[in-house]
Order: structure tokens, then C-alpha cells, then sequence
DNA sequence: CCAAAAGTGGTACGCTAGTACCAGATTGGT
DNA sequence: ACCAATCTGGTACTAGCGTACCACTTTTGG
């Protein structure tokens, strides 16, 4: 503790929940970006002070400025990142909803779900993109904050994949869906582990023999 | 490169594979032991030169003596500590194969699958130690050259498994156990995301679920 | 319009990491 | 017994981290 007395006017403790100006906000804003991309690059590891103010091209003192630890860029980017994706999957669950009548093939259903558990940069993008995945769900177990979020997140992507099984005349319940999760996740851990090339081959293999 | 003509006789480079005194040999082993249980108490990332050297009582520079790098260390560390576990199953199918017509209940079955799966340190360790165990199967992704070694203990875990179950009366084909240890690796996971306080209670449900 | 609040950015501090260095002690083969 | 190989252990170097500091400029509300 250096001066318990002091601090005059600087905000650096409780109140750095949010910006008050528009370009204060903008640049808020433009830190969370910059910290989500350097998570899904290279994990919770690659969230650091400097890395974020660089990716975002501002100076190192606003990370520290908008953000009062590094935790809670951490958690603003895993909020950030994890909303964007469960975007995306409801995008194609609407894209589905709207074509009617038309059925997805067995196949186009397998490839979706894999991207709702993969990611669906894992296409192409191969190893990394599925392994920095399942460091980030491995490591959230490490940071008990990010709980609440994680919990909230996975609930939303287990009804997702609930409705889009549903939409594509694949019904499964809810038991079932935390089954078949639990079953991708593991197999694609265990694929890992192995150094295996071609995770999402692994779960796909699984899935295909899982689904009706 | 600072000198490339001089070494005139240190082994930092390449001769680290072991030592040639017992005195020697005694110390390099210390630090492997030391190494491990810091590994199984807080992750790869608990493995540190100074850390392993104040744990084994020896000296900082004992460490880049007896291995040329933090990865050589970690390395030895995971195949310790693999081994060891693995010679404590053993130990178990042992067990049972001597205590010859007097069969595993269905329960006790169910918890040394666990023991294997989960580390049997996790009856009442709790969350920590399987967190651990996760982190550092996925951590294993991140260092390649952990691949082979984490493989091989892999398949002989899996073996272990299959003969335990066949000697307990539940006999079970290598696909199905590729798959139940999957979805139990699956579960525990996603246990560990909701900071389940109660992972290897998650996976017992679905490992009972399982078992004939 | 003008104080006060908010934002800005260069710099520095304290810490810990991996690793290098090297003079001295110990040890093993001949 | 002796000399070279091996081992020992204190110390120091560089790099990167999170964070603090503070003079300065911009923005905002009354």
C-alpha cells in the first residue's frame, strides 16, 4: 500500500465498469476486440497488457485505464467471443427455419453441429484454432469469475443445438444433447492429447455414428 | 550465440541425458520427483527452475545442470508421474486377479474406473486435483513433444482398462472403451467449464449410466 | 465559457522467469 | 595418488510481465 491517503481524482479503482464519453467507449470497445482476437490466437496467455494495446494501436496505460485488472479484459473477451459465436449459430438456425421445406442433408447437419462445438473457423483453420478452444473451456475451470458466464453461454449453445437437431428433423432431448456434448468434447480432448492432426475428423467419425 | 569456439568442457548442450555419478543420479532424480508433485499441485505452469530446486532442497543451477532445458524437465516430470500411475492400476488388476472367484461389486467397479480416469487421488481431493489432471491433458496440445509419450501411456491406460473390466466380469471392446473414456473425459470437462464442485460425481452418474 | 471530469500516453518500478557463468569441491578410473 | 571429468552453488544477466505514476489534452455539463 503506498498512499492509502491520496488519490485524488483517478478513477483507476472501482469505477472503471464503463467509459462516459462516446470515443472513451469506442476505444473500450476496441480493447475487448483486440483481447478476443489474441484469445482465440493464443489463449488466456495471449491476453497481456501490452499485446491488447498493441493490437488495438493504442498506448499500454489504456488497458490499464478502461479496465481495472487484467481479469476483467479477460472476462470481457470471453463474453465478447463467446456472444459473437452463439450469434452465429442462431444465424444459422434462422437461415434454417426460413429455407422450410427444404432438409438439411445428413452431412450439412453433421458439419454444423461440429462448427457449434468446434468453432467454425475449425473448417480449415485445423489444430489450432480447436485446441486454443479447449484450453479456453479447460482453463475457465482455473478462473471461477468467469463461472456465471461460462454456465450462461453453455446453456444457451446446448438449447441452440437443442432447436437447430430439432429444425432439421433430428430431435434429440436435452439428456441426450448433454450426452452427445460431453461424448464430441472428450474425443476431441483425447484427439489432442494424441497430437492427433484432425480433431474435427475424430468428432465427426463419433457424431456420424451418433446421430440417427 | 555469445562464444561458439570455447565450451571447453561443460555439458550444457547436448550430454544431459543423465548423469554418471550415483551421487548424481540420486539428485537428478530428486528433481524429477520434485518436478512431478509440483505438476500434480499446481500444472505445468507450477514447474520452474526455482521452484523444483527449493522443493528437492538443492541448489538453482542443479536444475540447467541436470537438464538443458525446462521442457527436458517437464518432460521427465510427466512420465513419472504417468508411470507411477499406471503401476498403481496395475497393482489393482493384480489385486483382483488374485482375489480370484470373489467378484468387484458393480460400485466398486465403477469407482476404480474413476480411480484410473480421474486419478484416485480425486475421492477426496475434490475439484483441484481433477482440474489439474485436465489442464494437463489439454495442456499436452500445446507441447508437442509430450505426443508420444502422452500416446503410449495413453494406450496402456486404455489396455489397463479393458483387462480391468474383463476381470471384473464386464467385459468390453476396445471401440467401447475408446468411447466411455471419451465420454467421461467429456463430462468431467464440461464439469469443470460450470465449476462443478463435484466433477468425478458427474462422471460417476454417466460412467453407472454406461456399465451393464 | 469555463472549471471539472474524463481521457491520453510516455515512462518507470518491482517482480519473476529462464538461463548463463565460473571458481571451487568432489569423485572415479588408471 | 593424481588428474581430468563431474558436480556444486552462489550470482548475475536479460526479458517480459502487471501495474503505477503524472503531466498533459480533450470533452462535457451547468
Amino acid at each position: 500500500m503506498p498512499e492509502p491517503t491520496e488519490v485524488p481524482s483517478a478513477p483507476t479503482q472501482e469505477r472503471t465498469g464503463q467509459a462516459s464519453t462516446p470515443k472513451g467507449e469506442r476505444r473500450r470497445q476496441a480493447l475487448v476486440e483486440a483481447a478476443s482476437e489474441l484469445l482465440v490466437e493464443s489463449g488466456f496467455a495471449g491476453i497481456r497488457h501490452r499485446a491488447v494495446a498493441e493490437r488495438a494501436g493504442l498506448p499500454l496505460a489504456s488497458t490499464t485505464y478502461y479496465f481495472s485488472s487484467i481479469e476483467e479484459l479477460v472476462e470481457r473477451a470471453v463474453e465478447y467471443h463467446g456472444r459473437t459465436e452463439l450469434a452465429w449459430g442462431r444465424d444459422r438456425l434462422a437461415e434454417l427455419a426460413e429455407s422450410g421445406d427444404e432438409r438439411l442433408s445428413r452431412d450439412e447437419l453433421c458439419e454444423l453441429v461440429l462448427d457449434m462445438l468446434l468453432g467454425h473457423n475449425s473448417r480449415d483453420g485445423g489444430l489450432d484454432v480447436v485446441l486454443l478452444r479447449y484450453e479456453r473451456l479447460v482453463g475457465s475451470g482455473r478462473r471461477p469469475y468467469l463461472a456465471p458466464l461460462m454456465r450462461e453461454m453453455g446453456d444457451e449453445l446446448h438449447a441452440l443445438l437443442v432447436e437447430i437437431l430439432a429444425q432439421a428433423g433430428a430431435p434429440m432431448s436435452s439428456a441426450g444433447m448433454t450426452r452427445l456434448i460431453a461424448l464430441i468434447d472428450g474425443t476431441v480432448v483425447n484427439a489432442l492429447i494424441e497430437a492427433d492432426t484432425d480433431p474435427r475428423g475424430a468428432a465427426r467419425r463419433v457424431l456420424r455414428a451418433e446421430l440417427p
